[in-house]
DNA sequence: CTAGGGTTAG
């Protein structure tokens, strides 16, 4: 039996050199054994210090209920012993517990100290904006006289005015500081970036150095990030020149920061060079690579510096993971995207709710709704991001009904409110699901409800609204009254509508618009030319035609994909060079008898007026999506849905045969075409031939 | 033994 309070010094002194050792390693495993060494040698006189030790190894490491328990069971607890708690609970966004602490630590006569102030003023900074917890522990730390002096203790208190909105009482402290140091200027600088004001980081960039002050990495990064954000391009590339003189992209914070501002400036190729360039990489240099790619509609090469990222042995984090959903879903690549939920799931960060939430959207922009709901429903919390999402994909298969019904759930649930983006997705849902009256009337009363005032694209979804239910004069004068100009998007709605009901003389005032706006699209052109020739006026029609034959119009060949085991086989009309083109032949031919039989009656209007060939009733059947889909119906096993992609709108006639098909071969397909889905099973299609 | 400002995403 040892001596107790004699043994404890000499004892004490490994045992914190091992604590320290398990907190440098962040091994739990020695923190614990450690621990267990200091209760059996030391028990029950376990001095402060080593208490203090074990308060901060549990708290470093994020262990929170072990610190609670260690700081509780502290005999004889300490300043230091707190402020680790409270640290460790900052720093891990456990705002609550650092600040329950902070309180219990004065209850008990413990006077913070200035390495206090810091952690307790960031925890503060977590605090909704009309909290005064922050200001409180501000006339704490004026009382103990560390402010207006202290460097660490006022910047902790600046950054939580920024971080809580407080913007008078941020600049006033700024103002008031005796001898502003860098970091100061850095707060100012990074939470501007933050808030959206960049160019008030330039200014304050200006300031420091007007002041006489030298930038360091945390400068330089918020330069580049200001630059990024409001795409100051070539303000950035001067900058760039300056960093390189002071060797400052050595830093792997500020390499990355470039990579993303040149990224978000549309430069992909100065990005890559920034990153070759880069001796030292770290997960977060991989993902902005992938990003900038990613946004410039380089897919393909995002994918591949995500393989080169893999075989460079980089784990996949929740930041790459849910980058590449988001090019998945801009992709349209389902099978990428359930590869990636894999990947997710692998990596135990399919529960993340940025994962999540772009796996909702992946799955509900790439059409497997179903599948969206699923993450959705066992998602462990959401916000506008993820509800935003999962209405947008019952918006996309036109699902009015299930629209309305989680826009609902999501005003109950409290969790969030609405911003313009989900009313942009409740209202073209419901127009795509022809639910008028519900979309109309949230349209008008969307800004007195949600206080949203309506922008363009809730213009643009009640016309096409409005219009398709065959009120196209009453979408007119909605348009006419608009308090912003009308875009393309709104004399598109306008003129697809008057196509649709024969409204031909509104057509055109329509058309003209879109002419202004987009004299180059073909789309506008063959619509106008295809309601005149509905309409009888073949002359008109056919002026139509020679003036885009004048201006050099072509009409975009319409294009059907579909992949078939990582392959992707793409058909044109009477496309007859396919390796299967035969055995696609005979199955076409197949269904046709089937269908007839059933009682269908090819509808040709179109195909008689198309521009460049008079497509005959037979031609009909050689459209690329009919192709795409006797090829599905050949390859893919049955009880697979059967997915299609098309890059114009889906034929009149194809869209009632595959419905017809669907009925008879008793499958499920899914066209995505340049608008949205159609889901058809059962000789129906989810759109109910509303689109 | 305890401290401030930093890069990537839905």
């Amino acid at each position: 039996m040892r001596p107790v309070a004699a043994a404890a010094p000499a004892d004490a002194q490994p045992l914190a050199a091992a604590i320290e050792a398990a907190i440098s390693s962040r091994s739990p495993r020695l923190g614990r054994a450690a621990h267990a060494r200091a209760l059996r040698l030391l028990a029950p006189a376990i001095p402060p210090f080593i208490c203090a030790h074990l308060v901060n190894f549990y708290s470093k490491l994020d262990l929170p209920g072990a610190a609670a328990a260690a700081l509780a069971t502290d005999p004889h607890p300490t300043v230091v012993s707190y402020t680790a708690f409270i640290s460790g609970a900052a720093q891990h966004g456990r705002p609550v517990p650092a600040l329950l602490a902070f309180a219990g630590m004065l209850r008990l006569g413990l006077r913070p100290n200035d390495f206090t102030f810091p952690s307790a003023f960031k925890a503060a900074a977590f605090a909704p904006a009309r909290s005064t917890i922050g200001s409180q522990i501000h006339s704490l730390a004026i009382r103990f006289g560390y402010l207006p002096d202290d460097h660490f203790v006022s910047c902790a208190a600046l950054d939580m005015y920024f971080k809580t909105g407080q913007l008078a009482l941020a600049r006033r402290l700024f103002d008031e500081m005796p001898n502003r140091n860098l970091v100061a200027w850095n707060a100012v600088m990074t939470n501007a970036v933050l808030d959206g004001r960049p160019l008030e980081t330039v200014e304050a960039y200006l300031g420091l150095r007007e002041a006489g002050g030298m930038p360091n990495v945390v400068s330089v990064c918020a330069f580049f990030n200001a630059c990024a954000g409001s795409t100051y391009l070539s303000l950035g590339e001067q900058f760039h020149g300056f960093v390189l003189k002071c060797g400052f992209e050595t830093d792997v914070s500020v390499s990355n920061s470039m990579v993303d501002f040149y990224g978000k400036c549309r430069c992909a190729g100065k990005a890559r060079a920034v990153f070759d360039r880069m001796g030292v990489r770290n997960s977060v240099s991989w993902c902005s690579m992938v990003v900038a790619y990613a946004q410039n509609g380089a897919e393909e090469e995002a994918f591949t510096v995500y393989q080169h990222a893999r075989r460079s042995g980089e784990v996949p984090t929740d930041f790459m993971v849910s980058s590449l959903l988001t090019t998945c879903a801009g992709l349209l690549g389902l099978d990428l995207g359930r590869a990636l939920h894999a990947v997710a799931v692998r990596s135990c960060i399919d529960a993340n709710i940025f994962v999540a939430s772009a796996l909702v959207d992946m799955y509900g922009k790439c059409g497997g709704v179903e599948d969206a709901e699923l993450v959705f429903s066992e998602m462990p919390q959401r916000n506008l991001v993820t509800w935003n999402s999962m209405i947008g994909g019952y918006a996309h298969i036109g699902d009015a009904r299930n629209a309305l019904s989680i826009f609902d759930d999501m005003i109950r649930s409290g969790e969030t409110t609405p911003n313009y983006i989900t009313l942009v997705n409740v209202l073209s849902a419901c127009s795509r699901g022809g639910l008028t009256a519900e979309g109309y009337q949230l349209f008008e009363t969307m800004k007195e409800r949600f206080g949203i005032e309506p922008r363009t694209e809730h213009y643009a979804c009640v016309v096409d609204l409005l219009g398709r239910a065959g009120m196209e004069e009453r979408a007119y004068e909605i348009i006419q009254r608009m308090p912003v100009r009308p875009s393309i998007s709104i004399w598109g709605a306008l003129l697809g509508a008057c196509k649709m009901h024969g409204k031909t003389e509104l057509g055109k005032i329509a058309a003209e618009k879109l002419f202004e706006l987009d004299p180059q699209d073909s789309g506008n052109h063959v619509l106008l030319s295809n309601m005149f020739a509905s309409a009888g006026r073949w002359s008109e029609a056919t002026d139509v035609r020679k003036e885009m034959k004048k201006v050099g119009i072509k009409k975009e060949p319409g294009r059907s994909w579909i992949t078939w085991k990582n392959v992707v086989h793409v058909f044109q009309a009477k496309d007859t060079t396919h390796e299967m083109h035969n055995e696609i032949q005979a199955v076409l031919a197949k269904l046709k008898r089937q269908m007839q039989a059933a009682g269908y009656m090819p509808d040709t209007q179109y195909a008689l007026y198309d521009l460049e060939e008079e497509e005959k009733e037979s031609e009909v059947f050689q459209h690329s999506e009919k192709l795409a889909l006797a090829f599905g119906l050949i390859c893919i096993p049955p009880g697979v849905p059967i997915r299609i992609m098309k890059n114009l709108r889906i034929c009149v006639d194809c869209h009632r045969a595959f419905k017809f098909i669907s009925g008879i071969v008793g499958r499920e397909i899914i066209v995505r075409d340049n608008n949205r889905f159609h889901h058809f099973r059962h000789y129906e299609c989810s759109c109910r031939d509303y689109w």
